[in-house]
RNA sequence: GCCGGAGUGGCGGAACGGCAGACGCACGGGACUUAAAAUCCUGGGCCCCGGGAGGGGCGUGUGGGUUCAAAUCCCACCUCCGGCACCA
């Protein structure tokens, strides 16, 4: 092949990504005629380069918005930057250039990376979290929480990343470590925002019902992270004071059985209850020494439980039982009351606490196949069983038992039915300075004073210092933190925390239906119009933190009215990680494909084929150095399919096509040619529209291109028909354009056409183009399949049975045996059943 | 421990009650070429019998079951990956 018919992919993409940038052929505005279907990739945090995993979300979603929009759909497809964030902190340090210098590089650098992969973003909408355009909005978001009770400031022993040298939220803890450092976190106590995401615990648990869009991993690892648990508040009252200690428990069946008391050693109880007794001191050392203990060392495999006895006594409510307070390692002050009931003989962790302090073990629930006894019990006894030792209660099935025992202690005022979470509200202060402020002035006189809507942004200064040691140089910025009251005009100090980068992709969706407002966040009708987004994909590691973050803050914009729909993404994909040599790609393994280099070497189209045809969106994908070779192989055997088809389809120009395509018209070999390009048709719309089958859709599309070839070395070129090789190659391209953009659009001019490829209403197939007069069916005998026949559609049942009893080598294995049975599933296969 | 997902040729994967291995990668053979690259054609799950055309058996992690028919449905188990886990 000459050097001219290669396909020069270099020039080629380039010139048509300058050419759709021109026309602009993906902005969008809202078009209530239309249908709207909203796509959305995860956007990125500015890094520097983009990397296989970007490539690989954000071509699922071009494929996706291409497809739709050829479907005839309004498509939003936006792209932006979660750009705050502690790298760019991290290079000021450590090089000396400004955070936000460092992440405007980052962000040029690798828009260009993604213009030149071709995607169909509408980039008028891009939005920036770190300008004061976006994160005036995101302090505005700040502010509706804050006035409607769902943001507050509390002392709290919280998680502190010693290396990222701020707070850290739960979900942002992974086995003890930071999830971005994988530092160890200690605990601290500190005064900090919050935002009271467990107000919304119910809904976040109960709507996911409404999200059959959602992998069901997703969906469960939500379940999980939120953990409702039912059970009962009780309240023991301490001897001698009277005071309250009211424990949670999901087994008030087990009431009776109580032996000992646990608080969590930093219970504010504990030091009353102490003082002025012999144990004080120990405990006060013992508290001294669980509260410096890391998570990881808190909650180490096995844990070792361990305990002190303060001294004190409490009375059980329900059996008047004199029961010994401890304080114990094992109970989280963070999670239910900060106090547990001691019930050894039916929980694990009480009874290995009794068997190592000697604490009596008391049997309430008796097993009904084998009894329990306390002294020789090996293991607490969890399941349910019959209620014994328990007074009135005794004789009761314990599932019974629960609902019996809350009653009665709700009726007597010491207990009530609870529902208890393992949600935390959501610690969103960042002792860091490149972040949206937290807009909250704090003065002598008034207090905290939320700084007025009017006076937003809170800006972040330009000339902050940035040291790596001490306090943020937002806190030591004096122009910064001096500031008047907004209330009453006197000196005031400015919150000097930012908030979590969390909060700003909390809402960036919602900024994408209306990027330009200067006026409010959004505008209702366009978000009404757009939202919600139809299909959200990303990776799943944001299965509890963004997309839990963003479910709430969705349900709380709706409660204040600004929404009008109760969840952000109907339809969620989660799509595989990249791997290379079975790894992760990282720089320290030296396993990293560079997509860059791909694109130079392959080109953006067979970067994207490879990427959708390795592997389905969900799984892991091994990148393959051979593989991008194949797609590359099958992007210039496409277009060296049109291309040297072009003279015979200029035959084709100004006849009537459909005239031509009569089947009275076609040999036999234009109707095998016309079978595939239908059938491909068919097959590619049915796996981009109730799957995400690109990889099957591309093989597909690869059989009708070994069609095409085939077709063209078997006919004699005189005698192919034009109209049939048009319709093959314009179906091809149309095909193929959501994967590979720039060799169809340019295929698509080629032919002659004037309008964009990617404007094209999606083909569709014709039934009748697909109907054959025969097919071929296997015989099996009892199973196997001994030979093949052929018979026409139309035959019947009869016939076909027949033809397969007739069947050539079907005689040797039914000769001399009973038939039993003959099955005929037409168009496919008879089977046979002899004895 | 509880919950979820996955195990198919040398490799990525397809089929999700009806002919296992579509499509591609890698590999073998052939054509074109002085040669190579590129391209085009072609072969192939594994084992056994046969010189050959051909024939037979076994095959979707393991063991059972349902069915004329199971990678696919049911039961039990194994391995790997992921989530939660001293959560009362």
């Amino acid at each position: 092949m000459s050097a001219e018919e290669r396909y020069n992919f270099k020039e080629v993409e380039a010139r048509w990504q300058r050419e759709w940038e021109r026309s602009g052929i993906y902005k969008v505005t809202e078009d209530p005629s239309r249908p709207k279907y909203y796509a959305l990739a995860m956007f990125p945090y500015p890094s520097g380069k983009i990397h296989m995993g970007h490539v690989r979300n954000y071509t699922i979603v071009d494929a996706i918005a291409r497809y739709r929009r050829m479907r005839g759909y309004n498509v939003l497809h936006p792209m932006g930057y979660d750009a705050f964030g502690l790298p760019a902190e991290n290079a000021a340090i450590q090089h000396g250039v400004a955070p936000d210098k460092w992440t405007w590089a980052n962000i040029a650098e690798m828009t260009e990376q993604l213009k030149s992969l071709g995607y169909s973003y509408d980039w008028d909408r891009a939005v920036y979290t770190c300008r004061p355009d976006y994160y005036r909005w995101t302090q505005w978001l700040f502010l509706q929480l804050y006035k409607h009770g769902l943001a507050y400031r509390k002392k709290a022993p919280v998680n502190w990343c010693p290396s990222c040298e701020t707070v850290l939220a739960n979900e942002q803890v992974e086995d003890g470590r930071c999830w971005r450092c994988d530092s160890p976190v200690t605990r601290n106590e500190l005064e900090q925002w919050f935002l009271r995401i467990t107000r919304y615990a119910d809904e976040l648990l109960a709507d996911l019902e409404k999200l059959p869009g959602w992998p069901e991993r997703v969906r469960v690892m939500q379940q999980n992270w939120i953990g409702r648990s039912e059970g009962a508040e009780v309240t023991f009252t301490v001897e001698g004071t009277g005071d309250p200690i009211t424990v949670f428990t999901t087994r008030p069946d087990t009431l009776y059985g109580v032996t000992f008391m646990a608080l969590a050693p930093e219970h504010p109880l504990v030091e009353k209850l102490i003082a002025g007794r012999p144990e004080a001191e120990a405990v006060r050392a013992f508290r001294e020494r669980v509260r410096n203990q890391s998570e990881i060392e808190r909650t180490a495999e096995g844990g070792e439980k361990e305990g002190l006895f303060t001294g004190a006594y409490c009375i059980n409510p329900l059996s008047g039982d004199r029961v010994p307070i401890w304080v114990a390692n094992y109970v989280l002050m963070e999670y239910g009351t900060g106090a547990v009931m001691g019930v050894p003989a039916h929980d694990q962790r009480d009874f290995e606490f009794a068997r190592k302090y000697g604490l009596p073990v008391r049997v309430v629930i008796q097993n009904p196949s084998r009894n329990l006894d306390p002294a020789t019990m090996a293991e607490a006894y969890p399941e349910p069983g019959v209620m014994v030792n328990s007074g009135p209660f005794d004789g009761l099935p314990s599932e019974e038992g629960k609902e019996r025992v809350v009653a009665y202690l709700e009726e007597k005022g010491v207990g009530r039915r609870k529902v208890q979470y393992r949600l935390r509200d959501w610690l969103i202060s960042r002792q860091r300075a490149w972040g949206a402020p937290i807009p909250i002035v704090y003065c002598d006189r008034c207090g905290t004073v939320p700084v007025p809507e009017s006076d937003l942004p809170v800006l972040l200064p330009e000339d902050l210092v940035f040291t790596g040691k001490g306090a943020s140089p937002l806190a030591r910025h004096e122009g910064f933190v001096n500031t008047t009251c907004p209330r009453c005009g006197g000196p005031a100090r400015r919150e000097t925390d930012t908030m979590d980068t969390f909060i700003c992709s909390s809402w960036y969706y919602l900024r994408f239906a209306d990027p330009q407002n200067g006026q409010a966040p959004f505008d209702r009708a366009k978000v009404d119009y757009w939202l919600p987004v139809d299909q959200y994909v990303g990776g799943v590691e944001h299965a509890v933190l963004h997309l839990l973050y963003s479910r709430f803050i969705t349900k709380a914009l709706r409660d204040m009215g600004y929404l009008g729909f109760d969840e952000p993404f109907t339809n969620l994909l989660t799509q595989g990680m990249v791997l290379k040599d079975g790894a992760k790609m990282s720089k320290s393994k030296g396993n990293v494909v560079s997509p860059e280099e791909m694109i130079n070497r392959y080109g953006a189209d067979a970067c994207r084929l490879f990427i959708l045809f390795a592997a389905p969106p969900e799984r892991d994908l091994e990148w393959s150095d051979e593989g991008i070779e194949g797609a590359a192989r099958f992007v210039n055997r496409f277009y060296r399919m049109v291309r040297s088809a072009l003279p015979v389809l200029e035959r084709a120009r100004g006849t009537d096509r459909q005239a031509a395509l009569r089947p009275e018209a076609l040999g036999e070999a234009e109707k095998a040619l016309r079978r595939v390009v239908h059938g491909t048709i068919r097959k590619v719309t049915q796996d981009l529209t109730d799957r995400f089958g690109f990889n099957t859709a591309i093989a597909s599309l690869m059989e009708l291109v070994n069609a095409f070839y085939e077709y063209r070395s078997q006919v004699p070129e005189d005698r192919q028909n034009p109209a049939v090789l048009a319709e093959a190659a314009e179906s091809a391209v149309l095909l193929i354009a959501p994967f590979c953009p720039h060799l169809a659009e340019e295929l698509w001019h080629q032919m002659g056409h004037t309008e964009s490829v990617h404007l094209q209403p999606w083909p569709t197939y014709d039934e009748a183009a697909l109907t054959v007069e025969t097919v071929e069916m296997a015989v099996q005998v009892s199973g196997k399949v001994r030979d093949r026949i052929r018979v026409p559609v139309s035959a019947t049942e009869e016939e076909i049975r027949a033809a397969a009893l007739a069947a050539e080598k079907v005689q040797p294995h039914i000769a001399g045996k009973e038939i039993q049975k003959v099955v005929v599933v037409p168009g496919r296969l008879v089977n046979i059943v002899v004895r």
